[in-house]
DNA sequence: TTCCTACTAAGTGTTTACCCTTATATCTTC
DNA sequence: GAAGATATAAGGGTAAACACTTAGTAGGAA
């Protein structure tokens, strides 16, 4: 039996090298490549056209996101798995929208990287239990081809108003409503029927998660400890 | 020859699984145990007396300086290696002043988390390459033994006690007091206290402005994509 | 011992955030 | 002109955060 061929991009190399190695050592995979680096990812991709590649979504100097978009480009038949700590929908649903195939997290066990490789070599779309237990429902997602992938890949941000985005970078400054009120002009029952919506649209309970959220867009990687 | 015994204590589990099983590939190593969480840890170091513990700083109940301090009392031949994605030296700093023997990041090499288990196994310290090139010199720590173990896990952060860094990281990833609550079986109003005392001392009016404040100190990376 | 710090947790407020609905005016766009 | 999106802002509600106080326990230090 042919073994399936893998692209491992990560950037801790402590993980890329120990996930290469446990892969590498089962007979069903092969390990063709790995990388810390998105566009290497891609460009490595275009070359060995690989038939899965295992994605962190937190890389340099792409994201995972743009990453998985441009993939789909230059190697169509390659398989991109989402790979994260984070098991926001909001990355999920960014990775699908990206041409993605599957997500597993890393609070998933090590047979799960296995079922979610092989379903998705097979033709299947896979989330890990983690995601699932959120209500996530992949199957639900609207189609992805060479038609419209990557042309969601924007639409966390893309879909806030620049009132909204306006008002979101006030909040990732520390401001109150009425704090954002005052500089804005408006009256603290707008700046909250804002706040609701950004919540609402970017899928966070509150502020801080918000934040992160801004931040991981604007190329802060956050690291829990 | 005799296999060294591990301990592995690590929250995300397919870091933990991937590792115990690279470690049980290996001739040298046995994983006797894993775990994700910190109490646990402290109790099967009691009980199994594992030779090496690799512990993951970020931890609940406990924090892997709180763990570690306390596996140096309940299982003293025990020798924990802290592992995290920081190089931040106030970290290491912590974690060797509550005993540690050893700190490896997750930049290091597969081979380098080997050479840190053989050589913390043979009694000698050690941090990894890229700790090293911080300018961090462990022969220069104050030697830790039962005298002075867990006295130096002081106020390094900005005054913030243990309990106070550990809830802030909380506020951090976006939890509210009912979670942290929850997380460390604590009461509301005990996290309550402590929320209050993290602002005071970091004078700061909210949490967004705490978490701002928390990764300009450290822990984030700002990349530009 | 006494002192000090940390952790715990209760009480009692005020303020802010968040949820949901309704509504008006303006603007583009089909 | 109708439809849709945006910005505005109000009312009424719950939940959470924040402010301040008191107080018991535990442990180490002086």
């Amino acid at each position: 039996m042919e073994k399936i061929r893998i692209l491992i991009a990560e950037d801790h190399k402590l993980i890329r090298e120990t996930w290469t190695f446990i892969l590498n050592t089962d007979s069903r995979f092969t390990v063709v490549a790995s990388c810390s680096d998105s566009s290497e990812a891609v460009e490595i991709a275009a070359i060995k056209n690989p038939e899965i590649v295992l994605m962190d979504i937190n890389m340099m100097p792409l994201n995972g996101f743009e990453a998985t978009a441009r993939l789909a480009i230059v190697s169509p038949e390659t398989k991109v798995i989402g790979l994260s700590f984070y098991s926001e929908l909001l990355f999920v649903k960014k990775m699908f929208a990206a041409g993605a195939k599957g997500y597993i997290t890393k609070n998933s066990g090590r047979e799960e990287m296995y079922e979610a490789i092989l379903a998705v070599h097979s033709g299947d779309l896979y989330v890990c239990e983690e995601i699932l237990k959120q209500g996530f429902d992949v199957h639900a997602l609207p189609v992805m081809d060479s038609s419209n992938i990557g042309t969601l890949t924007d639409n966390s941000m893309g879909s806030l108003t620049n009132k909204e985005i306006q008002i979101s970078q006030c909040i990732r400054q520390g401001l109150r409503s009425k704090d954002i009120a005052g500089r804005l002009s408006i009256s603290i029952k707008t700046v909250e029927v804002h706040r609701h919506n950004i919540l609402r649209k970017l899928q966070v309970r509150n502020s801080v998660s918000l934040v992160n959220v801004l931040n991981s867009k604007n190329g802060y990687v956050k690291y829990s400890f």
